[in-house]
DNA sequence: ATATTATTTAAGTATTTGCTTAAATAATAA
DNA sequence: TTATTATTTAAGCAAATACTTAAATAATAT
């Protein structure tokens, strides 16, 4: 159902063909907008950034080694592990009753696009 | 002051080595994971993203265009706009009693990482 | 079986967030 | 001057967030 607003902003020089043309945009790329802003607020938060830095540079990590690392209780991990589990970000592998948590294939090249301007620390190569 | 945590993942295969890297990593890229991830918040939030793509290809907008085009109210706006004129990705030109914010040349490299997976249109050309 | 370990889940809580409405600023127009 | 317009600021509030501690699962070890 179109809404097609009527243009409120009363401004001299308002431009009604740039406003119109934003909401066509914005019709366009709804949807990439809207998981994108998603992930990037599972992304900004600085723990989980922490989360998701290092995994992509170990490969894989497990909640145990992230609470003594990130020097969190278990829990506070797992809970944000979920989150990036939920938003389908990481994936999971079960040894025994160790869970290795990694970045799922479809946003590692993302991830590199987000951590462009980190300093510099090599992957691990896969093995 | 260097805290060196015992390590309490108690895995028998926990990698000591593992561990203390991620640390040093960490220790590296503190810095630049916490100002990232404040840029990340700013932008995982679906009205700011909105508001970031739209300024990005439109060279600058003001808080009424901005209103009108993703029909909220102007204070909701113009606090959003707060935040990331706050967070330095926002930058003003006031014309009148119109002010215009338009993306901080600095951030318009990362943006462009940000939203490399959104269905393109193209960016005004400045003229 | 019992104990230990790794992890998740649940409940509680303080803080943050994102809106709302109303009021305050500030520039322009009549 | 007074009115209008663009914007910000402030106060209030419901919802979301990120932790805490305790309990529940599930796999391993004794």
């Amino acid at each position: 159902m179109e809404k097609n607003n009527p243009i409120s902003c009363q401004r001299l020089m308002a431009d009604e063909v740039q406003i119109h043309s934003c909401r066509e945009t914005l019709k366009i790329t709804k949807d990439d907008l809207s998981n994108l802003s998603k992930i990037l607020n599972l992304a900004g938060n600085e723990v989980r950034l922490k989360i998701i830095y290092l995994i992509k540079i170990e490969g894989e990590l497990c909640p145990c080694d992230l609470s003594d690392i990130l020097d969190m209780t278990v829990p506070a991990i797992s809970q944000h592990l979920r989150k990036l589990k939920d938003g389908n970000v990481l994936g999971i592998r079960k040894v025994g009753q160790t869970i290795f948590y990694s970045l799922n294939k479809e946003y590692v090249k993302y991830m590199n696009n987000i951590f462009a301007f980190v300093q510099k620390k090599e992957t691990n190569p896969v093995e």
